[in-house]
DNA sequence: TCCATAGTTAATCAAACGATAAATAACTTG
DNA sequence: CAAGTTATTTATCGTTTGATTAACTATGGA
């Protein structure tokens, strides 16, 4: 096994050492790096993650100046920009029906983040414990589940939030919806199951049967504020 | 800073030192490794375990010929014996109303896995890959979502999964209830988010507004086999 | 053709980390 | 209480890992 020429690393071709604008060289890095702490999580090692780039380790230090701020640069990109601004206003369009508004959401938002990175990052720093997850969800609280509960309000018949504002209950029917959307992300990406091919026809069945509950659950949690509401306790 | 006599470790009186049998300290080893691995994950260090236990490192390989055999050992003892016999009787029970059994057991089944070992361990095993987490996933399909689908069709007036197999698609409306419960779990251990305090309320209005919806839901994706099937198209 | 600089090679440091061997002290037994 | 067993500690080894440095190489724009 001894070779008179000492190996040459092995990776890439010695001669491919392309040399990169600063920019190509940092994207590649913070690209390249997602999809690596995505895999193994940020335990990962500088070394191997310079292995997978085919650069050496002390390049990545040319470009960050520790690991952490690497990370912090994976953070930015994964997350940053994610909500769409368009969904804000889809949501509440009450000239559609509320299946359609949600069922075009939720097509969207899993396209959108329904995929590796996106998802174990999410997790591996919700574990880490740090404050993107709850950042993150405060937009989804907040720009989703609770207009997704003053269109459940309407839809049931109840007064409006501005009137009676709305409870924790009610936010949880609506994180549960969320939830089990979500869910599929996790069984994909995380446990490695397989999700309906038909995501779009599975969205459809979702929501559609949600919506058909939701209203009916909202006037028995309101028995008093329902229309034509039984005084008390109404048998099924 | 100059002390005369070095300090001696620090932690738990180095008088302490007291001797328990192999059992007491195996199971306190085990219990300690939970509790630490479920918060830094798998990679949390031998040392800063030992130290949280009071213990010396070295002693760990008394009772561990490796970290990985601890490792082994805690998803032992985390998943071993967590889905309980009555549960699948439970479920079948026709003697009482799917909305009745469904709500008894997830109040029961939060009750049993919904804690910080669990669910964090649970997902630090699925984003390492290891195997276990598939092997759970498939009780739960086959011991609870299957027979929920089941339970299904016969609350939708429709035919037995023995004689139209249970399609891909109604298995995925049963994943998304227990996903939108488990996404509790995970919004509250890892997101570190807030969840019903009225848990049980809580499951009791996800589990009603799933079967107000689901049943519905199956006669339009089984638009043939319904009962008094519109021949064609229905408009809602 | 020149030369600024992207990139490599190689070596190394200090701290962290899994693991081991030898020494020590707590408990048991006769 | 003496003797033996073994639970636990002390000290340390070998490797890994983030980070740094110095010297060298070669790409590609002006």
């Amino acid at each position: 096994m001894k070779a008179g020429t000492e190996q040459t690393g092995d990776n890439t071709d010695h001669q491919g050492r392309r040399r990169l604008t600063p920019a190509e060289r940092e994207k590649q890095i913070v690209d390249g790096a997602i999809r690596f702490f995505a895999e193994v999580g940020f335990e990962g090692q500088t070394r191997e993650l310079a292995k997978r780039l085919g650069i050496t380790q002390p390049l990545l230090y040319r470009y960050f100046p520790s690991k952490d701020s690497l990370i912090e640069r994976v953070y930015l990109e994964v997350f940053v920009k994610r909500w769409q601004p368009g969904w804000d206003v889809l949501i509440v369009d009450r000239s559609r029906s509320l299946h359609d508004r949600l069922t075009q959401f939720y097509r969207e938002y899993t396209r959108a983040i329904f995929n590796y990175e996106w998802v174990r990052i999410f997790m591996f720093a919700g574990l880490k414990g740090v404050n993107i997850n709850e950042r993150y969800l405060g937009i989804v609280r907040e720009k989703l589940l609770r207009p997704v509960c003053t269109e459940l309000r309407e839809m049931a018949g109840l007064p409006s939030p501005e009137v009676v504002p709305l409870t924790e209950e009610e936010l949880e029917l609506a994180w549960d919806l969320h939830g089990g959307m979500y869910y599929m992300g996790i069984r994909q990406w995380i446990y490695h199951l397989s999700v309906p091919d038909d995501l779009d026809g599975h969205i459809d069945r979702v929501v559609g049967t949600f919506l058909r509950g939701a209203p009916e659950t909202l006037r028995e949690h309101f028995p008093s504020l329902a229309p034509n509401a039984p005084s008390s306790s109404g048998a099924n």
